[in-house]
DNA sequence: AACTGAGCCAACCGCCGAGAC
DNA sequence: AGTCTCGGCGGTTGGCTCAGT
């Protein structure tokens, strides 16, 4: 049926429902609404379509902008993980149980210099920080798992998400085999992995990744072509529930491609920073836009 | 006045399941 | 059984606004 709209009935159908519903209320959310969202993401996660139910005039959609913009960093700003509603303390502290590591007290120390690195070149700890590290660390239990227990991040409740990050969370308790894992014998006992040096380096260019897509082109962490990789046979390649910001910001220290592995041949050493590969990631596209254009070509002139 | 960065939010995207055919 | 359409859903993006410089 053709409405004269240049508009899908999904599109639609969606402004109606999220917009245009006369039962909505336009208005701010009440306190008593805050708080009935934080306890119901507590309790079941980001269901925002039951969230919402029990929120009249309110729907997903708003709930969610919301949670995403306010309530996330309201809780992050008192000192709670907004994903698990636990105190960051806490989380510290079962961080600490992980095992194979150094005392608790230095990774302590080096786990707060880890976020406060990150938010020097992303935006302030904030949840952010917890999000890009989260497949990182799910990377390296992956990579790690006969030394890195899992149970840091896996403490996500599985109500989380509907379809794609949940599912691979859960599947960490619950090690396969991957077809990609032929680098798991770089990583044995004798050299465990280290959070400490995880966190003390860059915490986008751990060495460990460039072995592991060295040894085997098609286990890579890459989002440039995450299809190719199916979640059986390696469910972390895939950054599920990540935009393309956080997998590009993933890019610079793990992807396979020719020109991504050259920048970061640049940028490995343990004191160059996420900005420094950034930079010279920048210098390189400079220096290959000419040819990819066929003409001279100076974006910065635009 | 011009620029910049952060916040906000409607809209979009991609996946999934249900139901019709 | 296979395919298609539709609606629901959560995650993400693009563009607007506004405060700060």
């Amino acid at each position: 049926m053709s409405t004269g709209l240049n508009r899908c009935g999904k599109s639609c159908r969606l402004r109606w429902t999220n917009y245009l519903r006369p039962d909505l209320k336009h208005d701010s959310f009440t306190p008593q609404e805050e708080d009935l969202i934080v306890n119901l993401h507590k309790a079941i996660g980001s269901r925002w379509s039951l969230i919402a139910k029990e929120l009249p005039g309110r729907t997903d959609n708003d709930v969610k902008n919301y949670w995403n913009t306010k309530l996330r960093k309201k809780l992050t700003k008192m000192g709670i993980d907004p994903v698990t509603h636990k105190p960051f303390s806490q989380i510290l502290t079962d961080y600490g149980n992980i095992s194979g590591l150094p005392n608790t007290a230095t990774r302590m120390g080096s786990f707060s210099r880890g976020l406060n690195n990150a938010s020097v070149s992303v935006s302030g700890l904030s949840y952010t920080n917890m999000n890009d590290l989260k497949p990182l660390v799910e990377q390296f239990q992956v990579l790690n798992q006969e030394t890195v227990q899992p149970h840091f991040f896996s403490e996500v409740p599985s109500s989380s998400s509907s379809s794609s990050s949940c599912s691979n969370v859960t599947q960490l308790s619950s090690p396969q085999s991957f077809p990609c894992q032929p680098s798991q014998a770089q990583f044995t006992p004798s050299s465990p992995f280290s959070w400490n040096d995880f966190l003390l380096g860059d915490p986008f260019l751990p060495t460990d990744l460039q072995q592991q897509e060295e040894c085997d082109p098609r286990g890579t962490f890459s989002s440039t072509s995450p299809s190719l990789v199916t979640q059986n046979e390696f469910p972390y390649c895939k950054f599920n529930g990540l935009g393309y910001k956080d997998s590009n910001a993933f890019q610079y220290g793990a992807t396979t491609g020719d020109d991504m592995g050259n920048s970061h041949k640049a940028s490995s050493s343990p004191a160059s920073s996420f900005v420094e590969s950034i930079l010279d990631r920048d210098s390189e596209m400079r220096a290959k836009l000419p040819e990819l254009l066929g003409e001279s070509f100076d974006y910065l002139s635009i």
